[in-house]
DNA sequence: TCCTTCGCGCTCTGGATCAG
DNA sequence: CTGATCCAGAGCGCGAAGGA
């Protein structure tokens, strides 16, 4: 097509009224695929939506956590292409959501919302984990409560993560900022230990503000787990505490 | 009061068990 | 041995019950 008559389709567009782009905009869709799930579904993106707002809040809420794993693969893992990490997620299920890749190695990342409860962001006064009040939450456990046996045919709770499942927690903050593209990192092997042998505690604080312990830069994060160094976030007795209970 | 733990809707997968 | 059937576990987050 000629610029101009490009040009001139704008302009008559811009001419339209709401109506008439509407039926335009019918006119166009009968024969232009969204997204690739519609062949997949067998369904126009329409009814997938429509299923979707027709869903049980409980589906929905599943949803939000698997919107923040795409916004991550949409907005963050391309503009660390750009930086020199590809995506090297491997096929199938695991304790991570992503595996990125430079020169020096793989990063694998574990993408998590922000606690909310009546879609308001949890906000802790800090007392709990002997930090300054004011701190976020995240809640890294799996979803479904279930038991395995381990290798000394021990029953062991799997809901939790343990250390080592994945090196860095992404954290969404969308439900306190409202963009999906809003992540802040710490490490894994930073996280706050649970009650069982090497499980990550269900509960987690999070800074309000990028700190020692908490990054908007997975570079930094990378940076903080290739150094290698010891820690929990927090540096208080109260973490100790907790330390000790392993 | 605040923290911790559990259960839920929906769906898929893989392993165990059963019948033929 | 093969195919059918059953069931537990897992993916997702948040409300609510229970505990300190």
């Amino acid at each position: 097509m000629a610029e101009s008559t490009f040009a001139t389709i704008q302009h008559l567009l811009a001419e339209c009224s709401e109506d008439e782009r509407h039926a335009l905009f019918q006119a166009l869709r009968a024969d232009h695929q969204i997204h690739q799930l519609e062949q997949t579904f067998g369904a126009r993106a329409e009814v997938i939506l429509e299923a979707i707002h027709r869903a049980p809040e409980l589906t929905r809420r599943m949803l939000r956590g698997v919107i923040a794993d795409a916004a991550f693969a949409q907005s963050v893992v391309p503009a660390l292409a750009q930086r020199g990490w590809r995506d090297d997620t491997p096929d199938g299920n695991h304790a991570f959501d992503h595996r990125l890749r430079d020169t020096v190695g793989a990063v694998t990342v574990q993408v998590k919302l922000q606690r909310s409860e009546r879609g308001q962001p949890v906000v802790t006064n800090g007392r709990r984990f002997g930090l300054a009040a004011g701190m976020y939450m995240v809640e890294p456990q799996r979803t479904r409560t279930g038991k395995s046996l381990d290798g000394n045919g021990e029953e062991t709770k799997t809901r939790p993560y343990r250390y080592g499942e994945f090196d860095i927690l992404a954290v969404s903050l969308q439900p306190s900022c409202g963009d999906w593209g809003a992540f802040r990192y710490t490490l894994g092997n930073w996280l706050l230990p649970g009650a069982g042998p090497n499980e990550i505690a269900t509960y987690q604080p999070v800074a309000m503000r990028p700190n020692e312990d908490w990054t908007d830069d997975f570079d930094v994060a990378a940076g903080w787990l290739r150094a290698g160094m010891v820690k929990r976030i927090g540096n208080t007795n109260q973490v100790e505490d907790l330390l000790s209970r392993q």
